[in-house]
DNA sequence: ATACTATATTCGAATGTTTGAATATTCCAG
DNA sequence: CTGGAATATTCAAACATTCGAATATAGTAT
């Protein structure tokens, strides 16, 4: 029952889960862009970009507005926008280990000694 | 380079991205609890239980402190709960799209007419 | 209609995640 | 030491996500 709930919240941090996504949203962070924009802006394939959106889109994380031939996308709520503030703030709170843990994930050591 | 900071923050995200992992941190919410406790109150398998333990503690989002048997897990950083905190007045402004795209999600239609 | 630009969708291969079952580890009691 | 409780890890199957290539759609202009 309550599973549901949180079945729902998982999906929101899923759509969020993917750095092009992130990077997508902090570009629409100052208002709106067209895809093609965003495409530019991040210098990937235009698929790809069109497929991340239809992600964001089907999470509702985004909203998009047809404009002749373009198609303009906007974060759908603001909270969102707070929620990757808290994660920066988070990020730099912790910014050593978020290093380590990156580099391990790399496969490079990070501590020699000890 | 930028690109980095956003692999590590989605990487945040997808260690949330997850209802059992979701429906831990909520139950930590209140303090630290055994893994034994958690697996009581999730009524879930002990070894599945571990396994999001495992993913929680490789992104650094709880931490854990043996006591004989037993292991204590707690929530890292109070950001992480007011991010969870801000996902439900994000659920609860967008009730009505969150049902029915819960609805669809799950095969079954919500607006019969029209 | 044709051509062109902007965006979306489909497909399949590669990769990553999730699960239960089985097994391993660690700690305490006797 | 042996046994039992609490927790962790490994494995393999099922499932989901991601990507580029190719194709489709929609809008505008001629």
């Amino acid at each position: 029952m309550q599973d549901s709930l949180r079945r729902f919240k998982a999906d929101i941090f899923q759509a969020l889960a993917h750095p092009t996504r992130i990077a997508i949203i902090e570009l629409l962070e100052g208002g709106e862009l067209s895809a093609g924009e965003l495409m530019e802006r991040l210098g990937m394939e235009q698929a790809n970009i069109s497929q991340h959106l239809a992600v964001l889109r089907a999470k509702q994380l985004v909203v998009n507005r047809k404009a002749g031939n373009q198609v303009f996308y906007a974060v759908r709520d603001p909270i969102i926008i707070k929620v990757l503030a808290l994660m920066r703030r988070y990020f730099h709170k912790h910014l050593k280990e978020a290093l380590e843990l990156l580099s391990e994930m790399d496969g490079s050591p990070v501590v020699p000694g000890q």
